[in-house]
DNA sequence: CCCGTACACCGTACGTCGTACGCTGTACGA
DNA sequence: TCGTACAGCGTACGACGTACGGTGTACGGG
């Protein structure tokens, strides 16, 4: 044990790297990317803000290291069953937190190196992808596949005005439809009144789209 | 022709919203959305910072304004060919559209409220689709789908720390691969070898994946 | 021809941001 | 006992978004 976890553990409220960036996901869930500031950070932690530099080489360090923590959080594929299945779990799982983190997807764009727990991830699901009899190649053409549906659904679902399907009856009666005028619209009308009425499960869209996408790449592997 | 319009043509270089706004999706584009504030917006204009004020209620509204010129930017699906062939066409011109401007992505999750443009796309794809025999549920799904991977893609591939096959090489060699233990990501390092060795084409992977989607969706038409 | 009004545009100022820099205090090995 | 190391802090600087109160100039009505 270092000196320096010796303290942290005698202090009982020590700061350190792992306290900083939880906090900072924390505080970036409930204020959204905006509201995460240094100083804000500093005093959620009940410390100055510039304590916060010895934990943290800059603000971007401190992104990187919350988008990890991200993907920490994301189930790894099982290896005990069937790829699609594999598949589809680390999926569900995938949508599930990048719901909960809305943010992590807008901060994606600007963060070009992967951190472990991101490696680790990629590398988990290389290697079911791999093991289902996918080619090398397919395998990577796969993998993009699937993340970018996962990726660009939470994206829309981060931008979606509305969480439940009443608030969404809601908004389409009094918000949308009155600014698409049916001549100009006529779709986009037909569009909302259906989703009213047959209710809209953004879970229930995911799995959709993700079984076709699964189902639409089980031809591609080999199998051996 | 109002008084202000006068004014703007006498003038030559009057400022305008339209001016405003491209100008800062240009400053954006080369700078990236962090490079871009109103101060130097301004001064891209050789106008005073709160000048700009006048065409723009907040920096809020600026940037929701930015995401509807890319949206401008986008192909509407062509109605003279089969649904297929539209679809394809209007997606790789969105992948190109949100390439060259990468900061659009990162800027979707916070702006909830679409603009004119992304509205009279929206309607053009959904008309198409419903053209071509989806039902109106089925229409949304696919929605969701074809956008999901569109954005999806485009959020990737802006993470993407190299640009060109060249550089992906190099990048491999010197950055990825030693930092990649053969024994902790073997499948990680299979794929970048293969990735180099065959070249990365980040249009013919988007193209991949989206002719999987389109011809995934094909049967769930109602073949009028 | 003149003046009042309207409006495009600007300068200043405030609070907040990230963070460079230098200081304090305390816990430890010698 | 003392020197060193390091966790944590306070201050300060430049840049940010923007509220607020100007200033100039082009125009319509007298």
């Amino acid at each position: 044990m270092s000196a320096r976890e010796q303290r942290q553990v005698a202090s009982g409220a020590g700061l350190s790297k792992q306290r900083v960036v939880v906090e900072a996901v924390r505080l970036a869930d409930r204020e959204g990317v905006d509201g995460l500031s240094m100083r804000r950070l500093a005093g959620a932690l009940g410390a100055g803000a510039m304590s916060l530099y010895h934990y943290v080489a800059s603000k971007e360090e401190l992104l990187d290291a919350m988008i990890d923590i991200v993907f920490e959080e994301i189930e790894l594929p099982p290896e005990e069953t069937d790829w699609q299945s594999a598949m589809r779990r680390r999926a569900v799982s995938a949508r599930q937190v990048l719901a909960r983190h809305p943010w992590a997807n807008g901060l994606m764009e600007s963060r070009t190196s992967p951190g472990p727990a991101n490696l680790r991830h990629h590398e988990a699901v290389t290697a079911c992808l791999r093991r289902a009899g996918f080619p090398v190649l397919m395998a990577t053409h796969a993998n993009w596949l699937l993340d970018s549906y996962v990726y660009g659904f939470a994206l829309q679902e981060a931008s979606l005005p509305f969480d439940t399907a009443d608030e969404l009856a809601d908004m389409a009666e009094n918000v949308f439809l009155p600014q698409l005028p049916l001549d100009e619209f006529p779709y986009l009308n037909e569009s909302a009144a259906a989703l009213v009425t047959a209710g809209f499960d953004p879970a229930e869209q995911f799995i959709f789209g993700l079984d076709l996408v699964l189902a639409a790449l089980e031809p591609l592997r080999a199998s051996a």
